[in-house]
DNA sequence: CCCCTTAGGTTGACATCGTCAACTTAGCCT
DNA sequence: AGGCTAAGTTGACGATGTCAACCTAAGGGG
């Protein structure tokens, strides 16, 4: 492992365990048993350092999404289970789906970056339009539909995580309502009302 | 004007014109005239100031929300005013939009600016309602639905504002896709496919 | 009327952080 | 052998959040 992996390494695993905040050049230098200004040997700024692991982070997403993808289960499973990923994320890595996701820092870095990104963005597409051949979901481009599924639950994940969501007052939580979403959207749905 | 609230609407202002890290301290202090410890005589931190900023500004929007839901109009037009005032709010103050809907610490805070976001939420989601005693939106729990709803705004903005939309692959930008969304949803739709 | 409390304000200091500059090596190319 | 360069170190600087000490004016009870 290079020392400029390592590096990234080490931020990512501050940020997983402290937050944004915790991520210090100082402290991943220190992490990668350098000194304190070692990082710069490697990375341009903290927003560069931030946007590599966002990088790594997006390429892991990425992988991820794609065995889903390309696994033999039904797309409307695959659906489910896509969810499930970026949910579980969420849950689990608050401040890294934070800088993925939630930081204009972070996006404005360009490259490299918003490839991985739109890579990511990628496999959750195919598996909408799937659905979409499969007759779970709409016609419609499905470009917007993926963007507007994707954001519902990037959405839902952000409220969740600032304690916008009210879950006792019936039912709110992301799962409930991303079912709710996608039985909405439900071609076979009969017409309400 | 009080001089608290003088250091909040200063805050206010830096935010808005600065981003979230021209909030400094001694900014504020210095933009009220005053000297540079001077808001920690009416703030405990510069968090607790950042959410007093976030509740007078919950406080705006919920009256704003409040003008659209008692106007004459139809549900369904109230419920596009309603849309187009958060796509409004973040586009022109993306910072202050950040700090209310997309930043733990200020959400952290709890109290006060917790009800003043529920408050604002509950505009929402009665004109939710009314859409669905109107006809226009599916029937299933206000709450819910307007969570939902609310969360792909909420989504779609953060993405756009994160330069993670890419309107030049068809129909993805954030109103397109809200009304691509409040078509699908139309209890009146004709099953696709 | 005087003293004392206290809210509001000031100055000064401290640790931490990102960043820059200067110096030192160790390895590689010629 | 000589020198260039990448990688690393130390030291410093300015900005920032925060704390502590001091000041001061308003007001209220004896």
């Amino acid at each position: 492992m290079t020392t400029g992996e390592k590096l990234i390494e080490a931020a990512a695993s501050l940020l997983d365990s402290g937050g944004e905040s915790a991520v210090t050049l100082r402290a991943v230098g220190l992490a990668a048993g350098l000194s304190h200004n070692a990082p710069y040997k490697h990375f341009a700024s903290r927003n560069a350092l931030l946007a590599a692991v966002a990088a790594v982070s997006f390429e892991e997403l990425a992988k991820a999404a794609n065995a889903i993808r390309t696994s033999s289960r039904p797309p409307a499973q695959k659906m489910s289970e896509a969810i499930a990923l970026f949910v579980d994320y969420s849950r689990q890595r608050p401040a890294r789906y934070r800088l993925l996701f939630n930081n204009p820092e972070t996006a404005a870095a360009g490259g490299e970056l918003k490839a991985r990104a739109m890579e990511t963005f990628e496999e959750f597409r195919a598996i909408v339009q799937e659905c979409q051949e499969a007759g779970v979901l709409p016609d419609a481009p499905s470009q917007a539909l993926a963007s507007l599924i994707f954001a519902s639950a990037h959405g839902l994940l952000t409220m969740e995580a600032n304690g916008q969501m009210h879950p006792e007052k019936g039912l709110s939580n992301v799962g409930a309502s991303m079912e709710l979403l996608l039985g909405l959207l439900s071609p076979g749905r009969t017409s309400g009302k």
